[in-house]
DNA sequence: AATATTTGACCATA
DNA sequence: TATGGTCAAATATT
């Protein structure tokens, strides 16, 4: 059955994902020559292409989900869902902030009322997930006792190549349309990519909150996601 | 024109 | 079945 293998590959290419996520990082903080970044950034284009091809085979390897299919027009093309399931994962990390901008680039992907709860909830996915397969995603919700504040839950984490909407300003991309990579990384980064970069980079930094925020870490376990990047780790020792 | 947001439908889970 | 997370067509914005 092919299935087994495909989801083999799945692995084996998402660890290419991460080793070439890991390169383009590389490249950009000791701001090496633009082409290469861009060569690296391909890479991970091309990565993410196969991955949701091969994640779709896999999806749909046995018809089993047929849904019942009636003869009404098409109120929606076959199109083949692979949501997550709703439990996929505990919060990162949760901060309120009188903002609900934190200075990355989100896109807005839904909102929905909250039962017992006046504001809805927004949900936003990285901007750079097409480009750079970034999985982040955040919740924001108006706070019940003082709307001026919100709340933000963020899942899964950025990508070391994510740039900050803001950075834009300084370092305007050359093909206009993206912000692009903060050209060094002395100014303050959000607490959440403090943490990731620190994974990456393995001098391990203590987390520092940013003044205004308040900043707490789910009570939850996250050492779930963390085993492809140990067996990274462990890889790069191996070399 | 391309790109981002709005919005109701769709779907998985409890 | 109710709830809430996501999709994607329609719409708005650039």
């Amino acid at each position: 059955m092919p299935g087994g293998s495909a989801s083999a590959a799945c692995g084996v290419m998402a660890e290419a994902q991460e080793a070439a996520v890991r390169l383009l990082g590389l490249l950009q903080s000791t701001g090496a020559d633009p082409a290469k970044q861009q060569l690296a950034q391909q890479i991970i284009c091309c990565i993410n292409r196969a991955l949701d091809k091969v994640r779709d085979d896999v999806g749909a390897g046995d018809g089993s989900k047929g849904k019942p299919e009636q003869g009404l027009a098409a109120a929606r093309p076959p199109t083949e869902y692979r949501r997550r399931a709703r439990g996929c994962g505990e919060a990162r990390e949760r901060v309120v902030s009188s903002t609900m901008d934190d200075g990355y680039a989100w896109r807005k992907y839904g909102e929905k009322s909250i039962q017992h709860q006046r504001h809805p909830r927004f949900y936003f996915r990285c901007g750079y997930r097409n480009e750079l397969g970034c999985r982040a995603r955040k919740q924001v919700e108006r706070m019940e006792d003082d709307p001026s504040l919100f709340h933000t839950a963020y899942f899964g984490d950025h990508t070391p190549a994510c740039p900050r909407a803001d950075a834009a300003v300084l370092t305007s991309s050359h093909d206009g349309s993206r912000p692009c990579l903060p050209a060094e990384a002395g100014e303050e980064l959000p607490a959440n990519m403090v943490e990731f970069a620190a994974q990456y980079w393995p001098p391990k930094d203590q987390l520092v909150n940013s003044s205004s925020e308040i900043s707490f870490a789910s009570p939850g376990g996250m050492e779930s996601e963390s085993s492809l990047e140990a067996n990274l780790e462990e890889l790069l020792h191996l070399l």
